[in-house]
RNA sequence: UGGGGUAUCGCCAAGCGGUAAGGCACAAGGUUUUGAUCCUUGCAUUCCCAGGUUCGAAUCCUGGUACCCCAG
């Protein structure tokens, strides 16, 4: 039988999840912590890595005397997160995968999981918080809003925020490394962790040629004069710079050059120089679309949107049409729309949902 | 093999006798639970080579070498 004041924290190994934990056990939960290993990695600095965090996670377990799991959902990882990640780069996407992760294991996997073990409850250390309204629940950007995760949340719905809590949605980041350090946690001045969640700081190309083959090829100007050499469309991004490798050249104006489209059929890179109209975007069309409250809105809805993390919020509109998808005009130009990353609707601070980018109206953009 | 021109960091490019700007690229940090963007720092004891003039040369002179253009 579910114990309703018995929650299970994803312990990382990281300072967040440490604290998310304390701070649960200090509200008198009944707290268990569990560390998931989703990554299985032959090459050994990786697996070197986790078997610290796991260390980490236990050690925080044993110091705050609770329960210490782990997990291993490598399989559900790779079916459910990792395939999704490939097939995308494969089609000249850009995804998030920590997006899916979130979906498919932290809130999915993980979560029934910890109601096997009889736990009510999941809690994690990310910075969002989660109200319960007369209307259901509602997922809430995190009070620091340099820190705020509610991106990387946006495919939760009712069922899930109604076991979820986020202990660490109302403080800001400094906070929780100061409670760390009172608290003697061995991850008080553990740097915060990047890259790919559960897979870690990777050298891009050298990790994605592991699983699919470069396809080099042109990169171009818009008016189609040849510039350079690319080893394989997938290893970009629209609004790159790094690793174009375009050096100097005759009557340039010696600004920087960026990705600013793909061509797959003719494995053909788009580049252009500066800030570059084919950067901007004023609409954009998304797909899979994903509501917190479980219906969409009611359209247009007007409201505030990121197409990527950790940008400021931009007005815009959104509209269905009829497939199901909606489209997002925004009220100034947006730099590097790209098809595959998530924009994420918000009114004020309640995240509303969000979508997959598939197309928008900059030219480099082919739907 | 007649004439003219150019040779400065991986690439563009300042410099014009006073002791090597800058940009791009690249690298390392920082920021960041995607990929990016962004920020900081680093990056030619040496100016195609060899002589010479000068207190002092990348800058002037001489001779090579390479490339480019125009003529043949």
């Amino acid at each position: 039988m579910a114990d309703k004041n018995k929650v299970v924290v994803g312990l990382s190994g990281g300072v967040d999840s440490s604290v998310a934990a304390l701070l649960l056990q200090q509200q008198g939960y009944d707290v268990e912590g569990m560390f998931m290993k989703n990554w299985v990695d032959f090459a050994e600095e990786s697996e070197c890595t986790i078997a610290e965090d796991r260390d980490d996670a236990n050690s925080v377990a044993d110091k705050i005397n609770i329960p210490f799991h782990e997990a291993n959902f490598a399989s559900e990882y790779w079916d459910y997160v990792f395939k999704n990640f490939l097939d995308e780069y494969r089609a000249g996407r850009t995804p998030n995968p920590d997006i899916l992760c979130n979906r498919e294991i932290k809130f999915k996997a993980f979560l029934d999981h910890a109601l096997t073990l009889g736990g009510y409850m999941i809690a994690t250390g990310h910075y969002a918080r989660v109200e319960q309204r007369n209307d259901g629940f509602h997922l809430m950007k995190g009070h620091d809003d340099n820190k705020d995760q509610s991106y990387f949340l946006y495919t939760l719905g009712q069922e899930q925020l109604s076991r979820t809590l986020f202990p660490l949605g109302e403080l800001p980041k400094p906070e929780v490394r100061r409670i760390a350090e009172q608290a003697g946690f061995i991850t008080h001045d553990k740097k915060d962790s990047t890259g790919i969640c559960f897979i870690g700081e990777r050298r891009f190309r050298e990790f994605l040629s592991r699983y699919i083959p470069a396809q080099p090829g042109e990169m171009q100007t818009p008016e189609g004069e040849v510039i350079a050499q690319h080893s394989g469309l997938m290893y970009y991004t629209l609004g790159q710079r790094q690793g174009l490798g375009i050096g100097g050249r005759k009557n340039s104006n010696g600004q920087p050059w960026f990705v600013a489209g793909k061509d797959m059929e003719n494995k053909i890179l788009y580049v252009v120089q500066g800030d570059h109209p084919w950067l901007h975007s004023h609409s954009l069309k998304a797909e899979q679309l994903s509501w917190v409250a479980g219906d969409a809105p009611v359209f247009p809805c007007r409201a505030k949107a990121k197409t990527r993390y950790r940008q400021p919020d931009q007005n815009c509109v959104i509209t269905q049409d009829d497939e199901g998808h909606v489209n997002v005009k925004f009220e100034q130009a947006q730099r590097a729309v790209t098809p595959g990353q998530s924009v994420v609707f918000y009114i004020g601070d309640e995240c509303l949902g969000g979508g997959i980018i598939i197309s928008s109206d900059a030219p480099g953009i082919h739907p």
